[in-house]
DNA sequence: ACACAGGGTCAGC
DNA sequence: GCTGACCCTGTG
């Protein structure tokens, strides 16, 4: 693996274990969107990045190494071996093994906290496509603008202070519909700092997942989402829909519907895995229509 | 056309 | 612990 410069491109040769289909397509972010050439555009910490695989050569467009260091290694989770966690789950059985081939380069970002909360309060009961498009637009009403690439202007997430305190019609056109009222107070919580959401990283699992629960529209799915994707929680198991089918297709019998008693017989089978485990399964399932009717 | 479900959560029994 | 309502939109 080299790292180096050039322009305004920081390239890494010989990657390993980053697809970014994978990466931006499985279901874990809502701000990257497919480029024409099959790059993928988009904005975290406040930059705009253009990231393409070429064989195996990485490209990150519109940055340069100190952002690299300062931010990028780490929103792509650079450190983690995923070769070894893949192997480690293939060989637990033919299920998992497949999934991993499936979602091979997948590697779980490091997003920022506040976004992945207000990001997940949308997903319930919501399409994905749905979810990026009132993201895209409460970005572009109340957060920064941030720059242009390739002719297009991009606009930071927006602070807590803006979502909480920004006008009703703001929300009703973002299409957040009955989740707008959740919006709102999950921001003053953090913008009041009632609750510093990002504080509760150093908290173990369980007891940042008993606070997490007290904000509106956080229950036990979007908890276990905002612990993995925005507090580098790996001993979670979401389950929505598309686990629970998964697992009823490969684990458990469909008659055991208790989606807590899914995620305690998730936690007990992958441990500390469970979270990247979660996300290859939950990408395989969505992805092959497994257990949809 | 129109019912149904989409990365669930909450309030009211 | 269960059940229905919740906004809006793409899908068949």
């Amino acid at each position: 693996m080299k790292l180096y410069q050039e322009n305004n491109k920081v390239i890494i040769d010989k990657i390993k274990d980053f697809e970014p289909k994978h990466i931006f397509e499985c279901g874990q972010c809502f701000r990257w969107d497919k480029e024409e050439d099959g790059s993928y555009t988009g904005v975290a910490n406040g930059k705009i990045l253009n990231v393409k695989l070429e064989g195996d050569t990485l490209i990150l467009d519109n940055t340069n190494l100190d952002d690299y260091h300062k931010i990028w290694h780490n929103y792509f989770d650079m450190d983690r071996d995923y070769s070894a966690i893949k192997a480690e789950l293939a060989k637990m059985d033919e299920h998992l093994y497949n999934a991993t081939i499936f979602g091979q380069g997948m590697r779980i970002l490091n997003q920022d906290t506040f976004e992945i909360v207000i990001s997940f309060i949308i997903s319930a009961r919501n399409a994905i496509p749905m979810i990026k498009r009132s993201v895209a637009f409460l970005s572009k009403a109340l957060g920064e603008e941030i720059g242009e690439y390739r002719g297009k202007k991009y606009y930071a997430f927006p602070t807590p202070k803006a979502l909480s305190s920004c006008d009703e019609q703001v929300l009703i056109d973002s299409k957040v519909a009955f989740r707008k009222g959740y919006i709102r107070d999950a921001s003053y919580i953090q913008h009041s700092l009632q609750m510093d959401m990002y504080k509760l990283r150093n908290l173990p699992t369980d007891m940042a997942r008993k606070e997490l629960m007290t904000i509106p529209g956080v229950g036990p799915k979007v908890s276990d989402c905002i612990l993995l994707f925005g507090l580098s929680k790996y001993d979670v198991f979401p389950v929505d829909v598309w686990v629970q089918r998964v697992m009823h297709e490969f684990y458990i019998e469909k008659e055991m519907k208790d989606l807590k008693k899914i995620r305690e017989f998730g936690i007990d089978m992958f441990k500390d895995k469970s979270g990247i485990a979660q996300q290859y399964l939950f990408y395989y399932a969505r992805e092959k229509g497994i257990g949809r009717k």
